[in-house]
DNA sequence: GTCATTGATCGAAACCCTCGATGCTTGACT
DNA sequence: AGTCAAGCATCGAGGGTTTCGATCAATGAC
């Protein structure tokens, strides 16, 4: 069955004429009387009766009626969901991200990303790196934010590199000073916030690589909260630079350069299924925007 | 669009498999593979990312995933609907008839009908046969029994012969008469019905055609007011027989034949338009029904 | 390595879709 | 009464598309 029969079949009932009807579909009479005689002998059924003013519907055919329009719109529709996810001007989206990203990163950029894409229905789910990877894995997400990571079915694009800054509290001894070295920052109370993610392992084998063992006194399991303990002045953290920012500039933390020690820094990555074919449709929307936009300037 | 694009596109995306799919719809891997790259074509979009283990929709695919379900389920139900009405197992029927039709012959027509097709709904539009002509003539009923009518649009099938009878009260002295003349009746007094109906004009023209001047007593607006002036001695009346079979079955009434008087009738058919080709599905199925049986033997 | 499985590609034959021209019927108008 | 216009059906030709069997290329399993 062709859908130009079920159109034509629509167009000729509207019209009650198959001449017109043609002229209207832009084919000759004979053609559209073709597809309507193929229409009716799939259906086993005469749909219309032949008068000499033209067309009727038979009581077939006015049963088939409603259903044919439903076919119709429903192509109709389909074809339109189509051209609005390849302009990305509706659709879905749903990004998976790591807990500091999402928190400190993806607002900015969500917010940027609705005002350009206002009918992009988005949805967002946070999880450790590793976890993040496995939705991405079983699809229940379409692009995931996360630190570099490996894995055969996946491939990444650079977002953005993420340094762990060393932040005080003001009026901390280390405030005055334009810079401090790393064992003056080992000798202080470090802050440490949640040991199962990657920071802990990165932070931990940085004083490690430079023969430091750095005094925990405390361990949070996120960061706003190991923020809340240095501001409360009960140590000092290194914690990404995207999530102080706003601190810094309300100046309650103060950041403090290391001299001595290499920048200690993760890149995040988006990462997506590697047999997905070419991004299309809000995929390729947030990569774009995510490409012409500086994610850590926020 | 073919269908069988939309089709294969909906197996090969429950199966992610085109060799399996293709083995389903019973065509060759490379027929259905052209399927869906002439779909693809059409939409402007991949719909399927091609991976070694077979065939993955990508997120233009799942977009339009659900309106292709919406189609095919559309036209599927369409063919079923189309089914259901040739086989008359479901779907409406919409009957016009007059009023002594409608009260008397329809009801156990009606209970045959729906015994015989469970399924089918059933509208009944009662009127005077003019006025249930125009209906018709509207397309507001499918078919009308009324008393035969003459009009170019419509082809009339014979019902049955509705003899008009006269009655009596029990105890009247027709009753113990075998036969009455016709001069007889003009003296009695006499209970019509409706004037603006068929059957005021048809008794009337009898008695002039007679030469008989009738003492008219009475005229009421619908036969049951009628039969119940007769049984309360208010007169004596012609009715159709079958509106009347039950009080004579109860010898409520009395029937009393006229001997010097050509028998009274008019015949009762079903008329349709004659512009709807063969009749199909439950109107094919009512004129089955009443074709073989025997309307006026209620 | 070899084999099985996957979809893509190819060439030939069949199919059918589309078109312009024409036929046929019927109602309207002179 | 006869012509005309308007309606759909039919026909034959041409062109495109679909379908098939055979084959290819890539890749993962054993």
């Amino acid at each position: 069955m062709l859908l130009a029969q079920v159109e034509g079949f629509l167009e000729v009932a509207r019209r009650g004429n198959v001449s017109r009807a043609a002229e209207a579909m832009f084919v000759t009479q004979p053609t559209l009387t073709a597809r309507l005689h193929a229409l009716e002998r799939e259906l086993g059924e005469p749909l219309f009766a032949r008068t000499r003013r033209g067309m009727r519907l038979t009581d077939a055919g006015r049963a088939f009626l409603p259903y044919a329009e439903r076919a119709m719109r429903a192509v109709r529709d389909g074809r339109q969901a189509l051209t609005d996810a390849r302009s990305a001007s509706a659709g879905r989206l749903v990004l998976g991200a790591a807990p500091a990203v999402s928190t400190y990163v993806l607002p900015a950029l969500l917010q940027r990303f609705a005002a350009a894409y206002p009918r992009i229905e988005v949805a967002v789910r946070t999880g450790h790196s590793e976890d993040v990877l496995q939705m991405l894995l079983r699809e229940e997400v379409q692009l995931a934010m996360v630190r570099t990571m490996r894995h055969p079915d996946i491939e990444s694009i650079p977002l953005y590199e993420e340094a762990l800054v060393l932040v005080v509290p003001p009026g901390h001894p280390f405030a005055k000073r334009s810079t401090v070295g790393i064992a003056d920052v080992a000798s202080e109370r470090l802050i440490f916030f949640d040991r199962t993610s990657s920071y802990y392992e990165l932070t931990q084998s940085f004083f490690l690589s430079l023969g430091v063992t750095p005094r925990e006194v405390m361990e949070l399991d996120n960061i706003e909260s190991a923020k809340k303990m240095v501001e409360r002045r009960l140590g000092i953290a290194l914690l990404p630079r995207t999530a102080v920012s706003g601190e810094l500039a309300a100046k309650t933390l103060t950041q403090v350069a290391v001299t001595d020690a290499p920048a200690m820094s993760q890149k995040i990555v988006v990462i997506r299924r590697r047999d997905q074919g070419r991004p299309s449709g809000t995929v390729a929307a947030f990569l774009n925007l995510v490409r012409e936009s500086d994610p850590a300037a926020v």
